[in-house]
DNA sequence: CCCATCCATTGACATCTGTCGATGGATGGG
DNA sequence: CCCATCCATCGACAGATGTCAATGGATGGG
């Protein structure tokens, strides 16, 4: 089987995202990188993300995010998981609710790896 | 059968991609961005921006490019095709040779759309 | 004119992905 | 103590994706 990827921590995406048009990307890089832009690359997880940094407190639970994105809730925590794993949201479990939260600093790092030094 | 996605033009790109995060983005939105990503959401196709960013000129061809990646000739155009159809990247024939180069304004559209305002 | 080179397309195949219904663990209200 | 609610996981399924070998169009050198 293969076995599942780790989850993605803060200092390992520091650690990945000098700029793609920079320098020669080496492969765990693009590894890395590859991982955290497929959990962008689908409508439903840029939309849950949206939604979340939009949310008062800037969190959400799953039964918050199920009616706006028009899925049942497994396949929310699915998605969820995978923003998780890939390092762009946090969980918190409150009680019965898990609360989502945007993880900006990975956010910020993808933004740096995409930004060639000149601009 | 599926009819197949427009390529992304430039005016596409920049009008798609205000901050993820500031404002809920609209489904057509989302389906942009999450079309740009899901490119950037393979390794190969991150090596293959980062080697072409990288080389002589800003430009490669494709027959540069396999040996890098270490995949047949096929595959590699094949790549390319989904980084030009989401509009990361340029096409030009001139000759025998087909050389492509980075379109740094998507990325910058792209960086953009994970920015924070406030960051 | 022929041939070699570069490349895109096609068809095939295994794998991965997105979605759902069903299930069960955990929590907390009455 | 029971039950309702929130959520993650599982199993299933159709459809998308990454890879290759084979093929053929275009271009340009001899």
């Amino acid at each position: 089987m293969p076995s599942p990827l780790p989850v993605l921590q803060p200092d390992d995406i520091a650690a990945c995202c000098s700029p793609v048009t920079a320098g020669l990307v080496g492969d765990d890089a693009a590894e890395m990188l590859a991982r955290m832009f497929k959990a962008l690359g689908d409508p439903t997880r840029v939309k849950l993300l949206s939604l979340i940094a939009v949310a008062p407190e800037g969190e959400a639970c799953i039964c918050d995010l199920t009616e706006p994105v028009g899925l049942r809730q497994p396949t929310v925590s699915h998605h969820m998981k995978l923003l998780v794993d890939a390092g762009l949201a946090t969980r918190e479990q409150r009680g019965r609710w898990a609360y989502y939260r945007v993880a900006p600093q990975a956010l910020r790092a993808l933004a740096g790896a995409l930004t060639p030094i000149g601009a």
